[in-house]
DNA sequence: AAAGTCGTTAACAATTTTATAATATTATAC
DNA sequence: GTATAATATTATAAAATTGTTAACGACTTT
Protein backbone atom coordinates (compact mmCIF):
# COMPACT_ATOMS: atom_id res chain seq x y z
CA UNK A 1 0.00 0.00 0.00
CA UNK A 2 1.01 3.79 -0.92
CA UNK A 3 2.31 5.69 1.76
CA UNK A 4 0.54 9.00 2.77
CA UNK A 5 -2.12 10.43 5.18
CA UNK A 6 -5.46 8.66 5.28
CA UNK A 7 -8.36 10.59 6.57
CA UNK A 8 -11.35 8.21 7.01
CA UNK A 9 -14.79 9.22 6.87
CA UNK A 10 -17.34 7.22 8.01
CA UNK A 11 -20.77 7.51 6.78
CA UNK A 12 -23.83 7.28 9.08
CA UNK A 13 -25.63 4.48 7.67
CA UNK A 14 -29.21 5.41 8.19
CA UNK A 15 -29.93 2.40 10.83
CA UNK A 16 -33.65 3.12 11.26
CA UNK A 17 -36.04 0.32 9.69
CA UNK A 18 -37.21 1.03 6.36
CA UNK A 19 -40.89 2.21 5.32
CA UNK A 20 -42.78 1.80 2.08
CA UNK A 21 -45.21 3.97 1.66
CA UNK A 22 -47.74 3.44 -1.66
CA UNK A 23 -50.35 6.10 -2.24
CA UNK A 24 -51.14 7.58 -5.50
CA UNK A 25 -51.27 10.95 -4.94
CA UNK A 26 -47.49 12.67 -4.89
CA UNK A 27 -48.73 15.22 -1.87
CA UNK A 28 -49.31 12.56 0.60
CA UNK A 29 -46.26 10.63 -0.47
CA UNK A 30 -43.90 13.73 -0.31
CA UNK A 31 -45.45 15.23 3.24
CA UNK A 32 -44.93 11.55 5.12
CA UNK A 33 -41.83 10.76 3.09
CA UNK A 34 -40.75 14.46 5.11
CA UNK A 35 -42.06 13.50 8.15
CA UNK A 36 -40.61 9.55 8.37
CA UNK A 37 -37.03 10.41 6.74
CA UNK A 38 -37.21 13.64 9.40
CA UNK A 39 -37.94 10.63 12.30
CA UNK A 40 -35.38 8.61 11.50
CA UNK A 41 -36.67 5.83 8.53
CA UNK A 42 -35.56 5.02 5.54
CA UNK A 43 -38.72 5.77 3.25
CA UNK A 44 -39.20 4.44 -0.26
CA UNK A 45 -42.17 5.12 -2.42
CA UNK A 46 -44.42 3.44 -4.82
CA UNK A 47 -47.64 5.26 -6.69
CA UNK A 48 -49.69 2.52 -7.52
CA UNK A 49 -50.47 -1.26 -6.57
CA UNK A 50 -48.05 -3.28 -8.68
CA UNK A 51 -45.57 -0.20 -7.98
CA UNK A 52 -45.96 -1.57 -3.81
CA UNK A 53 -45.32 -4.66 -4.29
CA UNK A 54 -42.23 -4.80 -6.06
CA UNK A 55 -40.72 -2.29 -3.67
CA UNK A 56 -41.94 -4.44 -1.17
CA UNK A 57 -40.27 -7.49 -2.62
CA UNK A 58 -36.74 -5.73 -3.58
CA UNK A 59 -36.27 -3.56 -0.17
CA UNK A 60 -38.05 -5.81 2.25
CA UNK A 61 -39.19 -2.99 4.70
CA UNK A 62 -40.08 -3.06 7.76
CA UNK A 63 -43.42 -1.33 7.38
CA UNK A 64 -45.67 -1.01 4.81
CA UNK A 65 -48.11 2.11 4.72
CA UNK A 66 -50.98 1.06 2.10
CA UNK A 67 -53.67 3.46 0.63
CA UNK A 68 -56.59 1.90 -0.31
CA UNK A 69 -57.52 3.39 -3.02
CA UNK A 70 -54.95 2.97 -5.86
CA UNK A 71 -54.69 2.14 -9.22
CA UNK A 72 -53.11 -1.26 -10.32
CA UNK A 73 -54.18 -3.37 -7.32
CA UNK A 74 -55.85 -1.74 -4.16
CA UNK A 75 -54.15 -1.53 -1.14
CA UNK A 76 -56.27 -4.53 0.41
CA UNK A 77 -55.25 -6.61 -3.06
CA UNK A 78 -51.70 -5.69 -2.12
CA UNK A 79 -52.51 -6.51 1.54
CA UNK A 80 -53.61 -9.93 0.73
CA UNK A 81 -51.15 -10.53 -1.69
CA UNK A 82 -48.17 -9.94 0.64
CA UNK A 83 -49.88 -12.05 3.62
CA UNK A 84 -50.55 -14.83 1.54
CA UNK A 85 -46.13 -15.41 1.17
CA UNK A 86 -44.17 -16.19 3.45
CA UNK A 87 -41.63 -13.54 3.85
CA UNK A 88 -44.14 -10.61 4.33
CA UNK A 89 -46.35 -12.78 7.50
CA UNK A 90 -43.94 -10.33 9.88
CA UNK A 91 -44.02 -7.32 7.94
CA UNK A 92 -46.29 -4.65 9.59
CA UNK A 93 -48.80 -3.16 7.66
CA UNK A 94 -50.91 0.31 8.13
CA UNK A 95 -54.13 0.78 5.51
CA UNK A 96 -54.53 4.53 4.65
CA UNK A 97 -57.98 5.42 3.12
CA UNK A 98 -60.31 8.34 2.72
CA UNK A 99 -63.05 6.25 3.23
CA UNK A 100 -64.50 5.93 6.39
CA UNK A 101 -66.79 3.13 6.63
CA UNK A 102 -67.32 0.64 9.25
CA UNK A 103 -67.27 -2.51 6.81
CA UNK A 104 -64.00 -1.61 4.77
CA UNK A 105 -62.70 -0.67 7.98
CA UNK A 106 -63.10 -4.30 9.48
CA UNK A 107 -62.34 -5.71 6.73
CA UNK A 108 -58.50 -4.63 5.87
CA UNK A 109 -57.45 -5.58 9.53
CA UNK A 110 -58.83 -8.69 9.50
CA UNK A 111 -57.18 -9.28 6.37
CA UNK A 112 -53.93 -8.87 7.80
CA UNK A 113 -53.35 -4.87 7.74
CA UNK A 114 -52.02 -4.33 11.69
CA UNK A 115 -53.26 -0.36 11.82
CA UNK A 116 -56.31 1.20 9.83
CA UNK A 117 -56.77 4.75 9.61
CA UNK A 118 -58.82 7.16 8.21
CA UNK A 119 -57.84 10.39 6.39
CA UNK A 120 -56.88 12.86 6.51
CA UNK A 121 -54.77 12.24 9.00
CA UNK A 122 -51.46 14.61 10.95
CA UNK A 123 -48.77 13.45 9.73
CA UNK A 124 -47.45 13.41 13.64
CA UNK A 125 -50.35 11.42 14.67
CA UNK A 126 -49.20 8.71 11.78
CA UNK A 127 -45.71 9.15 13.13
CA UNK A 128 -46.99 8.24 16.42
CA UNK A 129 -48.69 5.22 15.17
CA UNK A 130 -45.90 4.02 13.93
CA UNK A 131 -43.40 4.37 16.32
CA UNK A 132 -46.38 2.76 18.87
CA UNK A 133 -46.23 -0.47 16.16
CA UNK A 134 -42.66 -0.77 15.61
CA UNK A 135 -42.38 -0.33 19.97
CA UNK A 136 -44.75 -2.83 20.56
CA UNK A 137 -43.17 -5.63 17.68
CA UNK A 138 -39.34 -5.33 18.71
CA UNK A 139 -39.70 -5.61 22.05
CA UNK A 140 -38.20 -9.70 21.83
CA UNK A 141 -34.89 -9.90 20.65
CA UNK A 142 -34.45 -10.12 16.99
CA UNK A 143 -34.30 -13.00 14.55
CA UNK A 144 -33.31 -12.00 11.56
CA UNK A 145 -30.30 -9.90 10.55
CA UNK A 146 -30.85 -7.65 7.63
CA UNK A 147 -27.86 -5.59 6.19
CA UNK A 148 -28.89 -3.98 3.03
CA UNK A 149 -31.35 -6.21 0.73
CA UNK A 150 -29.92 -9.46 2.71
CA UNK A 151 -32.14 -10.99 5.27
CA UNK A 152 -30.32 -14.04 7.18
CA UNK A 153 -33.63 -15.06 9.32
CA UNK A 154 -32.49 -17.66 11.48
CA UNK A 155 -36.08 -18.56 12.22
CA UNK A 156 -37.05 -19.52 8.88
CA UNK A 157 -33.15 -20.98 8.19
CA UNK A 158 -33.42 -19.21 5.64
CA UNK A 159 -31.44 -16.08 3.52
CA UNK A 160 -33.31 -13.90 0.94
CA UNK A 161 -31.77 -11.53 -1.56
CA UNK A 162 -33.94 -8.51 -2.20
CA UNK A 163 -36.58 -10.81 -1.82
CA UNK A 164 -35.57 -14.05 -3.30
CA UNK A 165 -35.00 -17.37 -1.28
CA UNK A 166 -31.77 -18.89 -0.76
CA UNK A 167 -31.26 -22.05 0.52
CA UNK A 168 -28.11 -22.97 2.25
CA UNK A 169 -26.77 -26.28 4.46
CA UNK A 170 -26.91 -25.98 8.14
CA UNK A 171 -23.14 -25.08 7.97
CA UNK A 172 -23.32 -23.02 5.13
CA UNK A 173 -26.22 -21.09 7.12
CA UNK A 174 -24.22 -21.22 10.18
CA UNK A 175 -20.76 -20.01 9.04
CA UNK A 176 -22.42 -16.99 6.95
CA UNK A 177 -25.19 -16.07 10.29
CA UNK A 178 -21.76 -16.00 12.35
CA UNK A 179 -20.15 -13.51 9.74
CA UNK A 180 -23.17 -11.47 9.50
CA UNK A 181 -23.50 -11.00 13.17
CA UNK A 182 -20.75 -8.37 12.98
CA UNK A 183 -20.56 -6.89 9.63
CA UNK A 184 -17.25 -5.95 9.10
CA UNK A 185 -15.09 -7.51 11.89
CA UNK A 186 -12.54 -10.58 10.82
CA UNK A 187 -13.17 -13.88 12.37
CA UNK A 188 -10.11 -15.77 12.80
CA UNK A 189 -10.10 -19.15 11.13
CA UNK A 190 -9.76 -20.62 14.42
CA UNK A 191 -12.49 -18.30 15.60
CA UNK A 192 -14.81 -19.99 12.71
CA UNK A 193 -14.03 -23.60 13.50
CA UNK A 194 -14.88 -23.27 17.49
CA UNK A 195 -18.10 -21.28 16.44
CA UNK A 196 -19.08 -23.34 13.62
CA UNK A 197 -18.06 -26.46 13.76
CA UNK A 198 -17.10 -26.80 17.34
CA UNK A 199 -13.83 -26.45 19.59
CA UNK A 200 -13.02 -29.93 19.62
CA UNK A 201 -13.70 -30.80 16.16
CA UNK A 202 -11.45 -31.41 13.88
CA UNK A 203 -11.23 -30.44 10.24
CA UNK A 204 -8.79 -29.95 7.71
CA UNK A 205 -7.28 -26.82 6.27
CA UNK A 206 -9.12 -26.36 3.55
CA UNK A 207 -12.95 -26.96 4.78
CA UNK A 208 -13.47 -23.43 5.81
CA UNK A 209 -12.64 -21.65 2.45
CA UNK A 210 -15.03 -24.89 0.51
CA UNK A 211 -17.79 -23.57 2.97
CA UNK A 212 -17.37 -19.99 1.72
CA UNK A 213 -16.77 -20.80 -1.45
CA UNK A 214 -20.46 -22.48 -1.78
CA UNK A 215 -21.71 -19.39 -0.02
CA UNK A 216 -20.16 -17.20 -2.39
CA UNK A 217 -21.56 -19.37 -4.98
CA UNK A 218 -25.35 -19.38 -3.68
CA UNK A 219 -25.50 -15.88 -3.02
CA UNK A 220 -23.84 -14.20 -6.39
CA UNK A 221 -23.26 -11.30 -4.10
CA UNK A 222 -19.52 -9.84 -3.03
CA UNK A 223 -20.27 -9.73 0.68
CA UNK A 224 -17.39 -11.74 2.32
CA UNK A 225 -14.36 -10.68 2.18
CA UNK A 226 -10.93 -12.95 2.80
CA UNK A 227 -8.46 -11.33 4.75
CA UNK A 228 -5.39 -13.43 3.86
CA UNK A 229 -3.23 -14.85 6.33
CA UNK A 230 -6.36 -14.23 9.12
CA UNK A 231 -9.60 -15.23 8.52
CA UNK A 232 -12.79 -13.82 6.73
CA UNK A 233 -15.40 -10.93 7.30
CA UNK A 234 -18.88 -10.18 6.15
CA UNK A 235 -18.91 -7.25 4.11
CA UNK A 236 -21.56 -5.61 1.73
CA UNK A 237 -19.18 -4.23 -1.38
CA UNK A 238 -21.72 -4.37 -4.05
CA UNK A 239 -25.58 -5.05 -4.29
CA UNK B 1 -65.33 -47.13 35.06
CA UNK B 2 -68.94 -47.85 36.11
CA UNK B 3 -71.23 -48.88 32.94
CA UNK B 4 -73.76 -46.87 32.01
CA UNK B 5 -74.76 -44.21 29.38
CA UNK B 6 -72.76 -41.35 28.89
CA UNK B 7 -74.06 -38.24 27.71
CA UNK B 8 -71.14 -35.58 27.27
CA UNK B 9 -71.54 -32.12 27.06
CA UNK B 10 -68.69 -30.01 26.33
CA UNK B 11 -69.05 -26.65 27.55
CA UNK B 12 -66.76 -24.51 25.90
CA UNK B 13 -63.97 -22.82 28.12
CA UNK B 14 -63.58 -19.21 27.57
CA UNK B 15 -60.27 -19.77 26.08
CA UNK B 16 -59.97 -16.42 24.94
CA UNK B 17 -57.89 -13.85 26.24
CA UNK B 18 -58.99 -11.34 29.46
CA UNK B 19 -59.78 -8.08 28.69
CA UNK B 20 -60.50 -5.53 31.48
CA UNK B 21 -62.32 -2.28 30.30
CA UNK B 22 -62.25 0.95 32.23
CA UNK B 23 -64.94 3.55 31.56
CA UNK B 24 -67.30 5.65 33.79
CA UNK B 25 -70.35 5.49 31.39
CA UNK B 26 -71.80 2.43 32.52
CA UNK B 27 -73.31 2.07 28.90
CA UNK B 28 -70.05 1.82 27.35
CA UNK B 29 -68.97 -0.72 29.83
CA UNK B 30 -71.95 -3.20 29.16
CA UNK B 31 -71.91 -2.76 25.31
CA UNK B 32 -68.04 -4.13 25.51
CA UNK B 33 -69.23 -6.22 27.61
CA UNK B 34 -71.62 -7.66 25.71
CA UNK B 35 -69.78 -7.74 22.19
CA UNK B 36 -66.49 -8.75 23.90
CA UNK B 37 -67.94 -11.45 25.86
CA UNK B 38 -69.62 -13.14 22.77
CA UNK B 39 -66.45 -12.82 20.97
CA UNK B 40 -65.09 -15.15 22.74
CA UNK B 41 -63.02 -12.90 25.39
CA UNK B 42 -63.23 -12.66 29.09
CA UNK B 43 -63.97 -9.19 30.11
CA UNK B 44 -63.60 -7.85 33.68
CA UNK B 45 -64.75 -4.07 34.45
CA UNK B 46 -63.86 -1.11 36.31
CA UNK B 47 -65.95 2.38 36.78
CA UNK B 48 -62.65 4.46 37.23
CA UNK B 49 -58.81 4.69 37.34
CA UNK B 50 -58.11 3.39 40.70
CA UNK B 51 -60.49 0.50 40.08
CA UNK B 52 -58.96 -0.14 37.02
CA UNK B 53 -55.13 -0.29 38.41
CA UNK B 54 -56.81 -3.01 41.08
CA UNK B 55 -58.64 -4.98 39.25
CA UNK B 56 -55.34 -5.39 36.21
CA UNK B 57 -53.10 -6.48 39.24
CA UNK B 58 -55.62 -9.17 40.93
CA UNK B 59 -56.81 -10.70 37.07
CA UNK B 60 -53.68 -9.76 35.00
CA UNK B 61 -55.40 -9.19 32.25
CA UNK B 62 -53.87 -9.46 28.59
CA UNK B 63 -55.46 -6.49 26.92
CA UNK B 64 -56.70 -3.27 29.04
CA UNK B 65 -59.27 -0.85 27.42
CA UNK B 66 -58.97 2.36 29.10
CA UNK B 67 -61.11 5.67 29.20
CA UNK B 68 -59.21 8.55 28.84
CA UNK B 69 -61.76 10.75 31.17
CA UNK B 70 -62.59 8.92 33.82
CA UNK B 71 -62.33 10.12 37.93
CA UNK B 72 -59.67 8.56 40.57
CA UNK B 73 -57.00 8.61 38.08
CA UNK B 74 -57.23 9.21 34.20
CA UNK B 75 -56.65 6.67 31.48
CA UNK B 76 -53.27 8.45 30.82
CA UNK B 77 -52.73 8.25 34.42
CA UNK B 78 -53.48 4.78 34.70
CA UNK B 79 -51.63 3.89 31.67
CA UNK B 80 -48.57 5.97 33.05
CA UNK B 81 -48.39 3.83 36.27
CA UNK B 82 -48.84 0.36 34.81
CA UNK B 83 -45.83 0.45 32.12
CA UNK B 84 -43.74 1.37 34.63
CA UNK B 85 -44.50 -1.81 36.73
CA UNK B 86 -42.88 -4.86 35.43
CA UNK B 87 -45.67 -7.23 35.13
CA UNK B 88 -47.25 -4.97 32.54
CA UNK B 89 -44.84 -3.60 30.20
CA UNK B 90 -46.03 -6.01 27.63
CA UNK B 91 -49.77 -5.76 28.56
CA UNK B 92 -51.89 -3.99 25.34
CA UNK B 93 -53.41 -0.88 26.65
CA UNK B 94 -55.86 0.78 23.83
CA UNK B 95 -56.91 4.11 25.22
CA UNK B 96 -60.56 5.55 24.01
CA UNK B 97 -60.93 8.77 24.21
CA UNK B 98 -64.06 11.12 23.32
CA UNK B 99 -61.07 14.09 23.26
CA UNK B 100 -60.49 14.11 19.14
CA UNK B 101 -57.42 16.34 19.61
CA UNK B 102 -54.27 15.45 17.40
CA UNK B 103 -52.09 16.38 21.13
CA UNK B 104 -53.64 13.50 23.29
CA UNK B 105 -54.00 11.49 20.33
CA UNK B 106 -49.83 11.63 20.31
CA UNK B 107 -49.54 11.84 23.84
CA UNK B 108 -51.19 8.69 24.66
CA UNK B 109 -49.65 6.49 22.59
CA UNK B 110 -46.07 8.02 23.72
CA UNK B 111 -47.49 6.99 27.31
CA UNK B 112 -47.23 3.53 25.57
CA UNK B 113 -50.50 2.64 24.88
CA UNK B 114 -50.90 0.51 21.99
CA UNK B 115 -53.88 1.90 20.12
CA UNK B 116 -55.77 4.85 20.67
CA UNK B 117 -59.01 5.50 19.47
CA UNK B 118 -61.99 7.97 19.30
CA UNK B 119 -65.11 7.86 20.43
CA UNK B 120 -67.49 7.31 19.03
CA UNK B 121 -66.63 3.64 18.01
CA UNK B 122 -68.74 0.88 16.86
CA UNK B 123 -68.16 -2.11 18.46
CA UNK B 124 -67.78 -4.08 15.70
CA UNK B 125 -64.45 -1.93 14.68
CA UNK B 126 -63.50 -1.86 18.18
CA UNK B 127 -63.32 -6.11 18.12
CA UNK B 128 -61.64 -5.86 15.01
CA UNK B 129 -58.50 -3.81 16.64
CA UNK B 130 -59.09 -5.72 19.63
CA UNK B 131 -58.29 -9.09 17.10
CA UNK B 132 -55.66 -7.21 15.16
CA UNK B 133 -53.56 -6.73 18.32
CA UNK B 134 -54.16 -9.76 19.54
CA UNK B 135 -53.55 -11.29 16.30
CA UNK B 136 -49.82 -9.92 16.40
CA UNK B 137 -49.36 -10.70 19.87
CA UNK B 138 -50.04 -14.10 20.15
CA UNK B 139 -49.75 -15.68 17.07
CA UNK B 140 -50.19 -19.02 17.17
CA UNK B 141 -52.36 -19.19 20.05
CA UNK B 142 -55.38 -19.64 17.79
CA UNK B 143 -58.07 -22.21 17.95
CA UNK B 144 -58.71 -22.30 14.40
CA UNK B 145 -55.41 -22.26 12.14
CA UNK B 146 -56.24 -21.14 8.92
CA UNK B 147 -53.57 -21.23 5.85
CA UNK B 148 -55.08 -20.41 2.42
CA UNK B 149 -57.44 -23.67 1.77
CA UNK B 150 -56.07 -25.46 4.67
CA UNK B 151 -57.98 -24.99 8.15
CA UNK B 152 -56.79 -26.53 11.42
CA UNK B 153 -59.33 -26.56 14.27
CA UNK B 154 -57.21 -27.62 17.13
CA UNK B 155 -60.67 -27.29 19.26
CA UNK B 156 -61.98 -30.19 17.03
CA UNK B 157 -59.36 -32.09 16.18
CA UNK B 158 -60.26 -31.87 12.52
CA UNK B 159 -58.42 -30.35 9.22
CA UNK B 160 -60.06 -29.76 6.41
CA UNK B 161 -58.47 -29.02 2.61
CA UNK B 162 -60.76 -26.86 0.45
CA UNK B 163 -63.89 -27.80 2.26
CA UNK B 164 -62.95 -31.93 3.20
CA UNK B 165 -62.66 -33.30 6.39
CA UNK B 166 -58.82 -34.64 6.63
CA UNK B 167 -58.85 -37.26 9.84
CA UNK B 168 -55.39 -37.28 11.26
CA UNK B 169 -54.60 -39.51 14.13
CA UNK B 170 -53.36 -38.09 17.55
CA UNK B 171 -49.94 -37.59 17.25
CA UNK B 172 -50.15 -36.50 13.61
CA UNK B 173 -52.29 -33.73 13.83
CA UNK B 174 -50.26 -32.54 16.87
CA UNK B 175 -47.03 -32.53 15.33
CA UNK B 176 -49.30 -30.62 11.92
CA UNK B 177 -50.44 -28.45 14.48
CA UNK B 178 -47.34 -27.26 15.65
CA UNK B 179 -45.21 -26.69 12.46
CA UNK B 180 -48.35 -24.99 11.35
CA UNK B 181 -49.38 -22.77 14.69
CA UNK B 182 -45.94 -20.87 13.36
CA UNK B 183 -45.52 -20.52 9.42
CA UNK B 184 -42.29 -20.74 8.53
CA UNK B 185 -40.62 -21.25 11.13
CA UNK B 186 -38.30 -23.82 11.29
CA UNK B 187 -38.91 -26.49 14.27
CA UNK B 188 -36.18 -28.85 15.47
CA UNK B 189 -36.49 -32.19 16.01
CA UNK B 190 -35.97 -31.99 20.04
CA UNK B 191 -38.12 -29.15 19.80
CA UNK B 192 -40.92 -31.12 18.22
CA UNK B 193 -40.18 -34.54 20.44
CA UNK B 194 -40.58 -32.00 23.58
CA UNK B 195 -44.09 -30.20 22.42
CA UNK B 196 -45.50 -33.32 20.89
CA UNK B 197 -44.18 -35.85 22.72
CA UNK B 198 -43.09 -34.64 26.04
CA UNK B 199 -39.50 -33.81 27.17
CA UNK B 200 -38.63 -37.03 28.81
CA UNK B 201 -39.81 -39.34 26.51
CA UNK B 202 -37.87 -41.23 24.83
CA UNK B 203 -38.29 -42.44 20.73
CA UNK B 204 -36.36 -43.34 18.30
CA UNK B 205 -34.94 -41.57 15.63
CA UNK B 206 -37.26 -42.41 12.68
CA UNK B 207 -40.67 -41.82 14.57
CA UNK B 208 -40.70 -38.02 13.46
CA UNK B 209 -40.46 -38.76 9.82
CA UNK B 210 -42.86 -41.55 9.89
CA UNK B 211 -45.37 -39.18 11.29
CA UNK B 212 -44.14 -36.82 8.84
CA UNK B 213 -45.09 -38.91 6.00
CA UNK B 214 -47.91 -40.04 7.04
CA UNK B 215 -49.55 -36.06 7.29
CA UNK B 216 -47.81 -35.23 3.70
CA UNK B 217 -49.24 -38.41 2.64
CA UNK B 218 -52.88 -37.83 4.11
CA UNK B 219 -52.59 -34.32 2.96
CA UNK B 220 -51.42 -34.83 -0.27
CA UNK B 221 -50.17 -30.59 -0.63
CA UNK B 222 -46.59 -29.98 -0.19
CA UNK B 223 -46.69 -27.95 3.13
CA UNK B 224 -44.02 -29.05 5.43
CA UNK B 225 -40.31 -28.86 4.36
CA UNK B 226 -37.55 -30.22 5.47
CA UNK B 227 -34.50 -28.48 6.59
CA UNK B 228 -31.65 -31.10 6.65
CA UNK B 229 -29.54 -31.22 9.88
CA UNK B 230 -31.96 -28.79 11.57
CA UNK B 231 -35.94 -29.92 11.46
CA UNK B 232 -39.31 -29.21 9.88
CA UNK B 233 -41.55 -26.07 8.79
CA UNK B 234 -44.59 -25.53 7.68
CA UNK B 235 -45.04 -23.71 4.34
CA UNK B 236 -48.09 -23.57 1.64
CA UNK B 237 -45.51 -23.78 -1.35
CA UNK B 238 -48.25 -25.54 -3.65
CA UNK B 239 -52.31 -25.07 -3.18
C1' DA C 1 -62.71 -63.26 18.51
C1' DA C 2 -61.74 -60.65 14.40
C1' DA C 3 -60.71 -56.50 12.31
C1' DG C 4 -58.95 -52.17 12.56
C1' DT C 5 -56.26 -48.22 14.35
C1' DC C 6 -52.24 -46.15 16.36
C1' DG C 7 -47.57 -45.38 17.68
C1' DT C 8 -43.30 -47.20 17.34
C1' DT C 9 -39.27 -49.49 15.49
C1' DA C 10 -36.10 -51.69 12.28
C1' DA C 11 -34.11 -52.08 7.90
C1' DC C 12 -32.82 -50.32 3.86
C1' DA C 13 -32.89 -46.91 -0.03
C1' DA C 14 -32.37 -42.33 -1.52
C1' DT C 15 -30.74 -38.07 -0.89
C1' DT C 16 -28.08 -34.34 0.76
C1' DT C 17 -24.43 -32.55 3.20
C1' DT C 18 -19.79 -32.39 4.50
C1' DA C 19 -14.85 -33.24 4.28
C1' DT C 20 -10.84 -34.09 1.76
C1' DA C 21 -7.53 -34.31 -1.81
C1' DA C 22 -5.66 -32.49 -5.82
C1' DT C 23 -4.91 -28.65 -8.60
C1' DA C 24 -5.23 -23.85 -10.00
C1' DT C 25 -5.08 -19.19 -8.82
C1' DT C 26 -4.02 -15.21 -6.32
C1' DA C 27 -1.64 -12.09 -3.14
C1' DT C 28 2.46 -10.65 -0.92
C1' DA C 29 7.29 -10.17 0.32
C1' DC C 30 11.60 -10.13 -1.41
C1' DG D 1 9.37 -10.41 -11.76
C1' DT D 2 9.75 -14.53 -8.96
C1' DA D 3 9.17 -17.43 -5.07
C1' DT D 4 6.24 -18.58 -1.62
C1' DA D 5 2.42 -18.96 1.12
C1' DA D 6 -2.37 -18.64 1.35
C1' DT D 7 -6.63 -19.18 -0.63
C1' DA D 8 -9.97 -20.60 -4.58
C1' DT D 9 -11.81 -24.10 -7.20
C1' DT D 10 -13.19 -28.53 -8.58
C1' DA D 11 -14.30 -33.17 -8.29
C1' DT D 12 -14.97 -37.03 -5.55
C1' DA D 13 -15.53 -39.89 -1.60
C1' DA D 14 -17.34 -40.36 2.97
C1' DA D 15 -20.70 -39.36 6.30
C1' DA D 16 -24.88 -37.94 7.89
C1' DT D 17 -29.64 -37.30 7.43
C1' DT D 18 -34.01 -38.29 5.88
C1' DG D 19 -37.61 -41.05 3.15
C1' DT D 20 -40.02 -45.21 2.72
C1' DT D 21 -41.88 -49.54 3.66
C1' DA D 22 -43.21 -53.21 6.40
C1' DA D 23 -43.99 -55.31 10.67
C1' DC D 24 -45.11 -55.65 15.55
C1' DG D 25 -47.58 -55.06 19.84
C1' DA D 26 -50.97 -52.45 22.44
C1' DC D 27 -55.48 -50.94 22.23
C1' DT D 28 -60.30 -50.20 20.46
C1' DT D 29 -64.07 -51.16 17.94
C1' DT D 30 -67.17 -54.22 15.76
Amino acid sequence: MERGIYICITVMEPKGKKILIADDEPDILEILEYNLTAEGYTVFKAKDGDEALIQAKQQQPDLIILDVMMPRKTGMEVCQILRSQPGFSNTLIIMLTALSDETSHVKGLEMGADDYVNKPISPKVLISRVNALFRRTFRGDETVIKLGDLQIDKEQFIVRYKGDDIILAKKEFELLALLASKPGRVFLRHEILSQVWGADVIVGDRTIDVHIRKIRQKLNIDCITTVKGVGYKFEMTAG
